[in-house]
DNA sequence: CGACGGGACGC
DNA sequence: CGACGGGACGC
């Protein structure tokens, strides 16, 4: 089947891009990459995995930082990815053939050798937006290939509201994603083939489509746009504190004594633009004066509020009956649903539910 | 008495 | 189905 079209380059290959010189000890006949790691898995036990194969010279699990204020930055989730070095070639080449599609937990692990790493494989990364919604993942490589090898591709989807099944922990038998946002990430192998696909690509329409894609680099997925939204859950009450992990508890304690902390007057939380990977929640009859302040207060308590939105009048500028939220969190912005809905606000009786896709799209 | 934006950056 | 790095050569 070719239904994972995921990885379309297998990085194995010798570098058919390199008769540049290799680093001068031969680092890419040692060091792998090993993709789709299980999400609890420790650097110790990817370490403990594949030094079973030989001795291991460094392994390095990449994880996501946090930068809770500019002075604290802490390891985040992992990012499913780590390297692995050997000290021999022969043991990297076993561990590749031995250990790649090992099944673990729930995922079936990718070991293959590393590019070496080199400027040139920086910034290869794009983000697509406004594509059409009924693209296939293939055709966007077919769009895409002519610029470069693609190394990942992927469409982003709506969120769908199946809470019972995402409870049940069968949000991983797949199946289960809403459409297509439009939007997807394209990893080229070079920067080069990244840069060309911008200039050839962006501003222009899209097979299929009915209007131009923005093509662009992607932002790095590790840096300060996160900051402050965590904050907001793990200061939120009792509700959101029982999902607190070691991240979390780690944040607690930096954030002891800061009470005073209030996401309502952030403006890095107000103005943000995580908004897309959440859970919409739709507030109607909310008042004509009413602003985002009494969302935020409203929902905050009950954890991760990533953006708040009042839908108004252009003419007026008042309130037109009804507004947005976004929650990082299903669990939370249950909690919220059931807890404001029916909940009477300056005597109006709020009706507060998910987003449908009432919308003209 | 009316009823689901706009722009989107992956867990 | 799934995001291809890495602060640090320093007392």
């Amino acid at each position: 089947m070719m239904a994972n079209s995921m990885d379309t380059v297998n990085s194995n290959q010798p570098t058919q891009n390199g008769s540049k010189l290799q680093p001068c000890h031969n680092e890419s006949k040692t060091n792998l990459i090993v993709n789709y790691l299980p999400q609890t898995m420790t650097q110790e036990e990817i370490r403990s995995l594949f030094s079973s194969v030989g001795e291991v010279e460094s392994c390095k699990l990449i994880r996501d930082k946090v930068t809770v204020f500019p002075d604290h930055i802490l390891n985040g989730q992992s990012l499913g990815y780590a390297f692995v070095n050997y000290h021999k070639a022969e043991d990297a080449e076993k561990a590749v053939n031995t250990l790649n599609g090992l099944r673990l937990q729930n995922k079936i692990i990718k070991v293959s050798y590393a590019r070496p790493s080199s400027d040139a494989i920086k910034g290869a990364n794009l983000y697509v937006s406004g594509l059409p919604k009924h693209m296939t993942q293939q055709e966007l490589e077919k769009l895409f290939c002519p610029y470069g090898s693609i190394i990942s591709s992927r469409i982003l989807h709506e969120n769908v509201n199946v809470g019972h099944l995402m409870q049940a922990g069968l949000e991983d038998q797949g199946g289960l994603q809403g459409p297509s946002r439009g939007v997807a990430f394209i990893r080229y192998d070079q920067r080069c083939e990244a840069e060309a696909a911008i200039r050839e690509l962006n501003g222009t329409v899209p097979p299929g489509g009915t209007g131009p894609m923005t093509v662009k680099c992607a932002n790095n997925p590790s840096n300060q746009n996160k900051a402050l939204a965590p904050l907001a859950a793990y200061l939120a009450p009792a509700s959101a504190r029982r999902f607190i992990g070691p991240a979390g508890k780690a944040l607690l304690a930096i954030n002891k004594g800061l009470q005073r902390y209030s996401p309502l007057a952030d403006p890095l939380i107000q103005g943000n633009a995580l908004g897309g990977s959440g859970w919409c929640i739709f507030v109607y009859n909310i008042g004509a004066d009413t602003e985002e302040s009494i969302l935020w207060q409203l929902f905050g308590p009950f954890g991760a509020v990533q953006s708040v939105k009042i839908i108004r009048d252009p003419a007026t500028n008042k309130c037109k009956g009804y507004g947005f939220v976004t929650m990082t969190n299903y669990d939370e912005a249950v909690v919220a649903i059931q807890s404001l809905n029916g909940y009477s606000l300056n005597g109006q009786v709020l009706q507060v539910s998910f987003k449908t896709n009432k919308s003209k799209s």
